[in-house]
DNA sequence: AGGGAATATACGCTTATGCGCATAAACGCA
DNA sequence: TGCGTTTATGCGCATAAGCGTATATTCCCT
């Protein structure tokens, strides 16, 4: 089993970390707020939540014509713990203009 | 900056995560011996050691012939932090025989 | 049934990553 | 200086990752 890499990979994607950050408030978002938000293509933020489910990180559930992507449920301690320091480290998004 | 990518994507390679692992008790570890108890060539070990300095995860050495790599001093809390939590996931080569 | 909205996916392309092999570079020692 | 040891690196290759475009798919509403 390589999950690790597989979660720490996941994670080592800017828009990818950013959507992360933006599901860690425990809320729904359907991807088309995400891909607004993130100023990402549909096809793209669908592919990088595709990564993201597949690392177990997030689940997705179908409802009408949006699918709501949410933080897994009953994360791991050790993966929870991980994604928070990953969410710890500087946000180049929100950097202060000079 | 995208310091945080470039960190968790030098996590993200399992044989990378290895060497931190062992790097981490604090002590110094050439590149002869991480390649040994890694199971990795040399040149293959020498180049993930380089990705790792360049991450600003560890730093060199030069003793005689020898390079000595060892964790970076001074990491910032936050990256600190991170590193543990990764080295906290659940270790493939340390599985139990079933 | 038909149309519009939201999402996923197949395809092709470009770039990045990881690797082995061979070679260079740095060093100690005789 | 020449040799052995250790480490870094140039080169080429194979594969993976990320992306845009276009197309399917799913669903609601009329």
């Amino acid at each position: 089993m390589k999950a690790a890499s597989n979660i720490l990979a996941a994670l080592a994607e800017p828009t990818r970390l950013a959507a992360i950050r933006l599901l860690w408030d425990g809320q729904e978002h359907c991807v088309c707020e995400l891909m607004q938000r993130l100023g990402a293509t549909q096809s793209r933020m669908s592919r990088h939540m595709g990564v993201l489910k597949l690392a177990g990180l997030v689940t997705d559930r179908r409802d009408a014509q949006w699918v709501r992507y949410r933080r897994a449920p009953h994360l791991p301690h050790h993966v929870a713990h991980l994604v928070d320091a990953a969410l710890a480290l500087p946000d180049p998004s929100n950097r202060i203009a000079a």
